[in-house]
DNA sequence: TAAACATTGTTAAAATATTCACAGCAGTAT
DNA sequence: ATACTGCTGTGAATATTTTAACAATGTTTA
């Protein structure tokens, strides 16, 4: 079945699916695959692809069905029981995720934050509660969490992320700048803002533009 | 001369770059390409393809000079006259990434900020001062600014853009969940946050590695 | 009903990116 | 000196990703 799906694919597939809700919303039944990959900034060709990995099927002249579409991709990507996720370190950046994703997507949620500041333990941060690090552990445990956001200080990632590891996290989305030692079965999704601040500096400078956005 | 300069490799010079800085503060004076890639989370060989992109040649049995390859890179990532960012949008992130950022490298520094709420104007937040929204184009074009930041809610993101653009930006970090329409002498850096957790959330789901990190 | 049309799904080709593998070299040991 | 070692730089091979191109197809029009 899964023929084709690269990590590349998956992002962009969960970008379609924002699109085609927004369609959905506005009554939009059936979208071109050229529509839709020019509002992705993609092309067609690569769109359909990517579509292909998923096994839905559109038809000829009348292109997808938005919602169709939009429930497939959700029941390729989504845990249909919903995936619980945690965040580590409550400083400036894990405030900000916070609130970006405060009670956002209903099946992929931030249910507990964690720090090791005693100050911001019981707090309630864009209604997210916040836990005492030394906690951890146990709540991954026994709530079966498999997704995490680290956002400490680079000192103390590994330290956390082994800490993950070890209590059952399979996907850490990791905004420390170091590269994390985990086992190969656990996915990392690295954030580097400096390097990407880095990036954009360079090619403003050779004011050259990527191959495709 | 440059051969093989993708995006990729830009990325990985600035870690790069990041590593040897630690090694130098360390007092390590040699590096081999292993050792360095280890330490980035990449082959040997990937490395010293992404060094040879920068001309920069280390020595058989010794390896890397440390310094002089940490310059090397600088020399090439960095504009040595530096190069001003400005921010545009002091919410949540905004203030997370002015954090971040906050006087920081001396090559690419945040040195405005700008936001359309006149409460947050003159204010003072890490070091950057906040203008209002309608000083942006002026200050752009007075400043020659080449590098922004957009963290504004996706509603405005691509009047943002249009204004950016037209006052001579050339490469634009955005978060905002939009694929922002600009022409292609300007660089992109998409940083879209709720992709990236649905991403990390399917493969904690698959149990899938990256294959290489 | 049949012809015309624009689209999808997909195969094949091209472009990119990574890895292999080794010649050649600078140190080190004998 | 000479042989040995383990490294770098890099051509060639491989793997991955994207693009091109088109047969098949459902819809519309006449």
């Amino acid at each position: 079945m899964p023929l084709n799906t690269s990590e590349k694919t998956v992002g962009r597939l969960s970008l379609y699916r924002r699109l085609l809700q927004e369609l959905s919303t506005a009554s939009v039944s059936y979208v071109y695959s050229h529509q839709l990959a020019t509002k992705a900034g993609v092309t067609a060709a690569k769109l359909r692809r990517d579509i292909m990995a998923i096994g839905y099927t559109g038809s000829p002249s009348k292109g997808y069905d938005v919602v169709k579409l939009a429930e497939s991709i959700a029941h390729f990507l989504e845990d249909p029981e919903g995936q619980p996720a945690v965040i580590i370190g409550v400083g400036n950046l894990g405030r900000a995720i916070m609130s970006y994703f405060g009670g956002r997507r209903p099946k992929l949620q931030l249910v507990a934050a964690f720090d090791s500041d005693e100050k911001k333990v019981n707090r309630v941060i864009h209604n997210i509660r916040c836990f005492s690090a030394d906690s951890l552990e146990e709540y991954i445990v026994q709530n079966s969490i498999k997704v995490a956001v680290i956002t400490v200080p680079v000192t103390q990632a590994q330290n956390v992320a082994d800490i993950l590891v070890r209590s059952g996290v399979k996907g850490i989305m990791n905004f420390a700048p170091i590269h994390l030692r985990v086992p190969s079965d656990v996915f990392i999704e690295d954030i580097d803002l400096a390097i990407s601040l880095e990036k954009v500096a360079y090619f403003a400078r050779q004011n050259k533009q990527k191959k495709e956005a």
